[in-house]
DNA sequence: CGGTAATGTATCGATTTCGATGCTTCACAA
DNA sequence: TTGTGAAGCATCGAAATCGATACATTACCG
């Protein structure tokens, strides 16, 4: 008894689509939207938030970084970096300083404040990540973290394939044809 | 030769936090926003996102949903998705309708042209979660998905205990003390 | 050396998101 | 019943986000 639909390949378990709730993609999302609803409120005091943090982060940990390595660790827009370090340069919690050989490019570099915002950020991921491991557990956290390395390898290279094939940014000044 | 760096506990492993990129918090930001960026310019078209496209999934595999169970699905501020589905229901692709027996809740049903969206959005769900099992591997995968089932859940009682803490909404039309 | 393309960031306008709060309806106790 | 609070959703104003595009600088190529 065949069912009503053209299966394209035979083996479906692999091919076939779970419901929403069992896909990896949607459990990404969840987790997600939990953990900025948990942390919002938390850094609300500081005018940071779940993204800004993790950029402060980032700077605690890299104490020098361009605009455009944010953007790449970050996986967000560009434009929306831009934005945010500005306004984390009017917050005081870090400095936007011009390149020294590139004049193009802006490098960031925490301020004291932006430090002690790291170690406050830290404190409540450590909160975080220790609810994560407890409910992972030690023995599939090393396999849980290889996969999502791979699968953040994988998307990146999906979404750079993608815009590779996109129209390559025409020239500014001149008219078409 | 000890480093150069106290340590406050003696199981450094359990309890030290790793780099940001290590951090399975940090991951599945980066899995989420590569999503995103895949997803939105394919959707683009639709007038929907990552966010309202699985809201439509979900109805489709739901069939009738209030707007209530659609928060607690999404994990998404309830003022977001009220906006939403006002959104795609001025799209034309789902319906909503006052309760039959509780006329403060809203039951949101797709139309046939939602029901044609949700097709599409599984279309390139389809592509994407096929690049994520293959990243994962086939062994680990069931592994992935029960950790990040076990993830949401403490997430989720995390935030569900943060908000019992909170004030729990006063009167609105008496004044204070 | 010029000129053209590529790179890196800023900005623009529209939309989305968020938290807070308002409004309506239901539940329930006295 | 009659309040009183809770539940469910809408709305408001501020802010963040996004994609597109402008702008400035460097790289490359003849």
């Amino acid at each position: 008894m065949p069912t009503d639909q053209a299966h394209p390949q035979p083996h479906d378990d692999a091919s076939a689509l779970p419901p929403l709730a069992e896909r990896i993609s949607f459990l990404v999302h969840r987790v997600g939207a939990h953990m900025a609803r948990i942390a919002n409120p938390w850094f609300q005091e500081a005018g940071v938030d779940l993204v800004t943090s993790r950029m402060i982060v980032l700077l605690a940990e890299r104490a020098e970084l361009t605009a455009g390595e944010i953007v790449k660790v970050m996986a967000l827009p560009q434009s929306t970096i831009s934005h945010q370090l500005k306004r984390l340069e009017g917050l005081g919690y870090l400095t936007r300083e011009v390149g020294p050989d590139d004049s193009r490019i802006v490098i960031a570099r925490l301020t004291p404040q932006g430090v002690e915002v790291a170690r406050r950020s830290n404190a409540l991921s450590q909160e975080v990540v220790s609810a994560l491991v407890a409910a992972i557990g030690e023995d599939d956290l090393p396999i849980v973290r290889a996969a999502l390395k791979r699968a953040d390898a994988a998307l990146e290279a999906m979404y750079e394939a993608r815009q590779s094939t996109a129209a390559p940014r025409r020239k500014n000044t001149k008219s078409e044809s």
